[in-house]
Parts: structure tokens; sequence; C-alpha cells
RNA sequence: CGGGAUGUGGCUCAGUCUGGUAGAGCGCUGCGUUCGGGACGCAGAGAUCGGAGGUUCAAAUCCUCUCAUCCCGACCA
């Protein structure tokens, strides 16, 4: 390809609206433009890099024996009534209607569809397993996009799904899906860490997601620094406490104590001149509907995933003013688990076992209680694992040191079950002819954000640094003939040999000075720059740059193919990579 | 949805406080010079200052409403 024909339109200053800058990075190189609010247009240079992605993520699909489809982006409501998520997926379902006033949304994802398809076609434990995977656009209306590809409202994804007759079908699908992800992005270049994910209500320990490691991930991984723990910071499990035996028998009676004005755990604990970890934090939620509220002590965090979870609802939100005041009579920040409304059922978290004589709300404004013992002043439904795991906590699973990094996640792995085969009527009949649910997983990779996270991960002052897998071209060959024609004739006859060679080369043939070239040529990021310039001419040689290192070498003309091969070789490989 | 900020040529911004002829740099067009790290000179094109309403002799500037974009939050009692 001839830069000269090319439609590249670079950036010399960073555009006000981005603030990370693998967004900065995508506008300056001119490989998106906005719309509108997470909203992009995919420009020539952009478009070619998600499709290198999409390319690998195919690949990788294929060869595990996933069979590609293409689903409508535009789904009846019907579906998405029929499992519920109509009600459910709330305001991020784009909705809209047809001439005829009927409802439809834009595809989110696809587990409707799919199902529909396949209970439609598939009947037999005999076409059993399959799996169908799509690349293609989906729309989710964020409650806030931000950052530039990382989080649009319209995207490119890759789902798949898988159906299979039995328990250990399923799992073997599940891993076989883990297996070509770690695959695919192996092959991408990127720097990234399988977690355990929380599955949600749907349960079973089998959900996992790709993390790319980058600071500025929206997501936090706990791993452990000597086994191979490694968990979303949602999912990651706290050890519980060893059993202390408490004795409440002597604990004061409870007392209250007028607290004005303190609302906060910290202004509790000055107010009363305690520290946190004395304090019994309650929090009231809503799931599915329903109040529950949930202990913590003080100087922690509910996590609210595991309290959801542990109700076994779909949905959990924070209550609000109003029924906080409903619940407990007080307004916000005196909810206590003693004297609260009996028809909320009080889960807490195991630490709280380990000791007693805790300072509580007092269900009563400006006031609190000391000398609550849980098990004497109030009933709690269940202790479980509730908080969230903070660094200094052992690791759940070897009781070593862990630590916290940032992650952006570019894939999930999911086993569904019967979630929706069950509400879909997606049945099949099994060898003795009995009508079963078949047994679904689902697995998605964002390739529109793979493109953004890569980006993060290798970027310096100039610009991008691609890997080169992934890169919008491979090698940048920089003609600086300017007037010299026997420069640029040299340049033609290389451009001709590197596609006979089958490299992936952008000509950079352009009238323009030396300095435009080489910081446009940096900014957007080619793996390989190759310099032909009059001197070097007359040298017989040609500087090879690696964009990623820095590092220049000269390759002689006389030899070109080979010691291009050669080079280019080691760069794949420095990458980690392998030449194709 | 709550809080904050910003909307001025294609891009990045100044001008707004204190009302009085709409600016700069980059980019773009033409001509010339230049040609190994985002060149220079000259000549141009391009903006009813996000939109609507209001105050005023006069509004980018003040007031009201509205729209858009970005950031923070929307769990810590």
């Amino acid at each position: 390809m001839r830069l000269s024909r090319y439609y590249i339109p670079t950036l010399k200053e960073d555009p006000a609206d981005a603030e990370v800058v693998s967004h900065k990075l995508l506008m300056r190189a001119g490989m998106i433009r906005k719309l509108t609010s997470g909203i992009y247009n995919y420009l020539p240079l952009g478009l070619r890099s998600i499709n290198k992605v999409g390319q690998i993520v195919r690949e990788e699909m294929d060869r595990a024996g996933a069979l590609e489809v293409l689903l409508p982006m535009v789904q009846p409501a019907d579906l998405w009534k029929e499992t519920g998520r109509w009600e459910y997926y709330g305001k991020e379902l784009l909705r809209f209607k047809d001439r005829h006033d009927r409802d439809y949304c834009l595809g989110p994802t696809h587990e409707e569809v799919i199902t529909d398809l396949v209970r439609g076609e598939i009947k037999s434990y005999k076409q059993l397993p399959v799996n169908l995977y799509q690349i293609q656009t989906k729309f989710r209306d964020e409650i806030r996009p931000r950052f530039g590809l990382m989080r649009g409202r319209e995207f490119i994804m890759k789902d798949a799904y898988s159906f299979d007759k039995d328990e250990a079908g399923a799992e073997e699908s599940y891993f076989s899906m883990f297996n070509a992800y770690k695959a695919a992005f192996s092959r991408i270049g990127l720097r990234f860490k399988p977690v355990q994910a929380d599955s949600g209500a749907i349960g079973g320990d089998f959900s996992h997601e790709f993390m790319v490691l980058a600071e500025t991930g929206e997501d936090t991984i706990a791993s452990c620094l000597h086994c191979d723990f490694a968990a979303n910071l949602e999912k990651a499990k706290v050890k519980a406490p060893a059993n202390a035996s408490i004795d409440e028998s002597a604990v004061p009676p409870m007392e209250e104590v007028a607290t004005p004005g303190a609302h906060t755990v910290e202004e509790v604990c000055d107010f009363l001149k305690i520290s946190a970890d004395k304090l019994v934090k309650t929090m009231l939620f809503v799931v599915d509907g329903k109040p529950v509220a949930g202990l913590v002590r003080g100087d922690r965090e509910l996590n609210d995933v595991k309290l959801r979870n542990l109700v076994g609802g779909n949905e959990i939100e924070l209550a609000d003013e109003a029924l906080v005041r409903k619940l407990t009579g007080a307004p916000v920040g005196f909810a206590g688990p003693a004297g609260l409304d009996p028809e909320v059922p009080v889960y807490a978290d195991h630490e709280l076992l380990a000791a007693t004589d805790w300072v509580a709300g007092a269900n009563k404004g400006d006031a609190h209680v000391l000398h609550l013992a849980l098990g004497r002043d109030c009933e709690i439904v269940k202790y479980a694992d509730l908080r969230v795991i903070e660094p200094t906590d052992a690791c759940p699973e070897c009781g070593g040191k862990i630590e916290f990094t940032k992650g952006i996640e570019v894939g999930h792995v999911f086993k569904l079950g019967l979630k929706y085969s069950k509400k879909m009527e997606a049945t099949f009949l099994d060898e003795n002819g009995k009508s079963q649910y078949m047994i679904m997983g689902c697995y998605g990779i964002g390739v529109s954000r793979i493109v953004a996270s890569a980006i993060e991960q290798n970027n310096d002052e100039n610009g991008c640094c691609f890997p080169p897998s992934i890169a919008p071209f491979e090698v940048c060959l920089i003609s600086l003939g300017g007037k010299d024609q026997d420069v640029a004739d040299k340049a033609e006859e290389l451009y001709a040999e590197l596609q006979k060679l089958g490299v992936d080369v952008a000509f950079d043939d352009r009238n323009e000075r030396p300095g435009v070239k080489f910081a446009e040529a940096d900014l957007i990021g080619y793996p390989m720059q190759l310099v032909l310039g009059g001197k070097g001419l007359k040298n017989g040689i040609i500087e090879a740059k690696d964009r990623k290192t820095d590092e220049k070498i000269e390759l002689p003309l006389d030899t070109f193919a080979a010691s291009f091969a050669d080079w280019r070789n080691r760069i794949w490989n420095n990458w980690g990579l392998q030449t194709p």
C-alpha cells in the first residue's frame, strides 16, 4: 500500500476529549474518529488493526472447532421476554419500535438469538456438541462510556456459544475455549492473565476473565505471589478467620449512646474514640426487589457481589435514602443489626465471629449502641465471606502473600449451564429418547478493546509501538527520495520485493520532508521501519529500525531479501511471536 | 441520575471577569525556497463564537432555558 494514496489523518496535538493514552494515540494516529459519545468511526488504519485481531481470534476459534455465523444486530423483544431479560437487562439495552409498533432492541449479546436458532435446528444428541461464534458489532447503552475504544457503547465483539449434551461435554467445551483464548491472546502479543471471575447468580465456579495488565484498567486483580491464584477483586474469596471461641456472656448489656451528626465510620470512631475494627458496619441493599442487610467490620468493605450470590439474587443495589429511613426509622448513617425491621434478613461477614462487644448503629437518628453481641442481640441469617479482599489478606488458596494489579478485561469465558436452555426450551433427545436441556457456555472477546489495550501496553512518548501481529502494517518503507530519482527507483524496487515476500508493507512514497515521515511512522507505530536515503543507497545499505526498542541496524541491499527476513524474525521473536 | 468542567474556523487554544470592528498556532489552497527527525517566506480560503430566548444603543462576553462533550460519583452507613 502506498501512503501517497492512503488516508491517515494524523494529529499533532492530543484531542481535548481524550484522557487515556490509547484514546489519544488512536485519534492522533488517524485510526479512529468519534461520531458521538461512545461511538466511533474506524478509519482505514484502525480497521486494519481490528481486522488483524479478528483474524487471529477467528483462526483460534476455528482451530477449537467453533463455527462462524453472523446473527442479526436487531432482535425482537419476544425472545428477551422469554428469558426475562427484557425486564432485567436494564437501561443498557437499547430498545425501539418498528413501524408496526413492535418492540425490538439492539443486541448487546446474543444468548437469546443463538438459543432460539439452535433449539429450532438441533433435536438429537447426535448433533451435539456444537459451538457457534460470530464477530460482530454490539451495542450496549453504557451508563458512562469512556476512554475511547476501551468502553464504547458500540464495539466489536467475538461471541461464542457452546451447546452440550452433558456436564462432561460442557466442561470440555469450556476449557477448549479457555485454551483457545490463551492461544489467541498470546498470538496477539498481549501480556495477560486469566483470573477467576464472578459467575453471578447462575452458580458454578466456571467463569474466568482474561485481563490485560495495564495501569488504566478498570478492574482490580488480586493474585498470589506464590501459587496460581488470581481473581477479580469482586470474586476473590477471603479466608475465614481461625475459629475463635468468643464468650458473649461477658459482654455488658447493650447501651445506647448519642452520636450527634456522626454518620460515617470515621465520624463515629472519632466521636467515641474507638478504632474502626470495633465497629459493625450495617449496609442495606435491595436484592431483586427485597431488602437485605449485610454486616462487615467497620474498617472493611462489603463486597456486594458476594452478598448477592449468598442471597441467590440477580440484581443488587444499595437501598436509597427513603428505604433506609423506612427500615431503620433513622436517616442514613445509623443503621444497625439490632432493632432493624424484622423483615430484613441480616447476613454477616464471617470475620465478625472472631470478636464480640461491638459498636453499631442504633436505628435511631444521632445514636449508636455499645456492647452489641451479635448472637445475643440480633438474628443473623448466616455468617459468610462478604467482604472485599485487601492487599494485606492472605491468599485464600495457599495462605501466601497477594498483590493487587489493574487489568483490562478483554475476554470472558462463562459456563451458563441451563439458564437459557430451560427458559427457552432448548432441548434434545438423548440416547434413551428422553428430552434433555442443552448445557450452554458463552465466551466473549472484546476485539476493538484489544486494539486499545495493546496500545495501553505498548507506547512511548512518540506514539504507538504495536506488536507486529496486529499492527495496521508490519513494515513502513520510508523513501527519502525527494528529487533523487535513484533513491525513488530503488525504493519502488524494494517495495515490490517486500510485497513479493508476502510482507504487509506501507510504502511512504509521499512527497513529504523526512521529519514528517519519521514522526508519523513513530506515531502510528509500525513495528519495523525501513529507511532508504541517498547516502545509504550509495553505500549499498538500507536502515532498519525496531520501533519498540529503537534499535537501528543496516541491511545490505545486495542481499536484502535474506537479511530482511533475518531481521524480521528477530523482531517477531523479541515480541515472543512467531513470524508468519 | 447526582456533582464538576468545557463548548469560539478542520484541530489545539486565547478573548468572557470589566459588553464596543472575532484572534493566534497547527492544518488546508496557490506560488517560491527547502529536503535525514512534525521546514521557511509570500498570498489566500475558512467562524453568524453549540442552540433558543432575554437584558442593552450595542452581547462570544451579562441573565434564563436548552443541547452536546469530557471528568468524578452513582456501594462504605
